[in-house]
DNA sequence: GGCCAGGACACCA
DNA sequence: TGGTGTCATGGC
């Protein structure tokens, strides 16, 4: 493959996916803090799992910024138990909502008022908060330009040849944001679509038969987004 | 029964 | 500063 054409796969992928799967620009969440909740409690964890999790939050009314801030860490623990690492999420959980009730007076919307760069920092000083975490939130629940990167991500680009895969988490952020333009609701859509291909062809089994990335994958020799 | 999942952090050399 | 262990449930 030349430079050229290996600079603009990356929008390749995109455009492939887009045709397949539609328009997502998706984050699940009915609310923006939702989104927030959602980013925290999927860190290394299936999406079904976090979806139980919400749920109990919201059948207990404690899906929003007054339901949770006034919860300790062991308040909020068994009512995401399903999310996995539940003491950890939770600690984290509390340390995000007292954040945004301090810096933000429990209002995600006012998160969009600071530029996306002075955001990320604030974020990933809150404990908990990674620079996946961070770029989650301001993408999807402030409206911000931070691109998303993910193990699907690393994994569909590193088979791809573009990546190796372990670089570190800004670096292969750049590689995406050089080479795809600056618009919001493509790179929330852009991340969308990269899950909906793990998630609908590669995982649990994969079903390459019903792939728009088939040509692609067979230059990498296996299914993309699979672990395997 | 074991592996894996849309990470992040504490700890140690 | 980089590598390793830990968190922990639920699906397959």
């Amino acid at each position: 493959m030349s430079r050229t054409a290996a600079s603009k796969l990356p929008g390749v992928v995109y455009q492939r996916l887009r045709t397949r799967f539609g328009h997502a620009a998706w984050w699940p969440g009915q609310t923006a803090f939702e989104v927030c909740v959602g980013a925290i409690l999927v860190q290394n964890t299936a999406w079904p799992n976090v979806e139980k999790a919400l749920a109990s939050l919201r059948s207990a009314r404690r899906l929003s910024y007054r339901g949770l801030r006034d919860l300790e860490p062991a308040q909020i623990a068994p009512l995401i138990r399903s999310a996995g690492s539940f003491n950890v999420k939770a600690r984290r959980l509390a340390a995000f909502v007292a954040f945004l009730g301090s810096e933000y007076g429990g209002r995600v919307a006012a998160m969009s008022a600071d530029d996306a760069g002075t955001l990320r920092l604030k974020l990933l000083a809150v404990h908990g908060i990674g620079p996946e975490t961070a770029d989650s939130i301001i993408l999807y629940a402030a409206g911000l330009p931070r691109f998303v990167v993910d193990a699907y991500t690393r994994r569909v680009f590193s088979r791809l040849g573009l990546l190796a895969g372990d670089e570190p988490y800004d670096q292969v952020q750049r590689f995406f944001t050089d080479r795809l333009p600056r618009d919001v609701d493509l790179w929330a859509d852009f991340h969308a679509q990269i899950v909906k291909l793990a998630k609908d062809i590669c995982r649990p089994r994969p079903r390459c038969d019903q792939c728009p990335l088939l040509d692609l994958c067979d230059f990498a020799q296996r299914p993309l987004a699979c672990k395997t």
